[in-house]
DNA sequence: GCGATCGTCAACCAGATGGTTGAATATGGG
DNA sequence: CCCATATTCAACCATCTGGTTGACGATCGC
């Protein structure tokens, strides 16, 4: 996988990892926090947060025993271009937005 | 995987799936020619159309012998409208999709 | 009808992915 | 110093992924 799309779209196919990106939106998130609403186990959450830091949608800084977990929404930006040149660009739509976060933190996203 | 959003996501992730979206944006093709400049066989080409059907991100129709591969670009909202909601991007700009096409197109998508 | 072309299917394989558990490493508090 | 908290590491496992090859079913041209 070398290409930056790669990581950055195989980072984005996992609703849990898609999940926290919604989660990180609101406010900057300690690891342990982050993985408190999920149902899999700390060090799986650890994983995931390991695969977005890579693909550089999220930064993560230690300070003291706590890892913070900060959005890098810059690291969209390329995935975004490449994918509006696919389709009539529409302008950007923040109540449909708010539509697909809704959808998506109500659907199980673990295991029903 | 069940949300739509992974599947959309997942077949984007894969540098092949992406040069034949960009293939298909200049015209309908049929899937000989889609596999044509690629390295591998055509049954890895079909197996990625496939892909990239289940996903609704291309359809298929079959005229004779020939099945016809078409770009379904609206697939791609969704996860457009999903991605948008992280930034506030730049207002869509062709000319840097233009030079990403580009990129793709010149760095080796099989292996160097 | 026959042979060539178009495309998929089935079986197989190596390697990646997503999860688990248990041990290990810091760090902070009293 | 000791214990609890925060996080990762290592080993393991099941499943998915992306590729191969060879056989197969349709369809076209003649």
């Amino acid at each position: 996988m070398t290409h930056p799309l790669d990581a950055t779209f195989a980072a984005l196919a996992d609703p849990t990892r898609r999940m926290i990106l919604s989660m990180l939106l609101e406010d900057d998130m300690a690891v342990t926090d982050v993985a408190a609403p999920f149902e899999m186990s700390l060090a799986a959450i650890s994983k995931h947060l390991h695969v977005l830091a890579e693909a550089g949608l999220i930064s993560q800084e230690k300070r003291g025993r706590v890892k913070w977990c900060k959005l890098e929404p810059d690291a969209l930006r390329e995935a975004s271009v490449w994918m509006q040149g696919f389709g009539q660009f529409e302008p950007v739509n923040l109540d449909a937005f708010e539509r697909f976060l809704v959808m998506e933190l109500t659907s199980p996203d673990t295991d029903p």
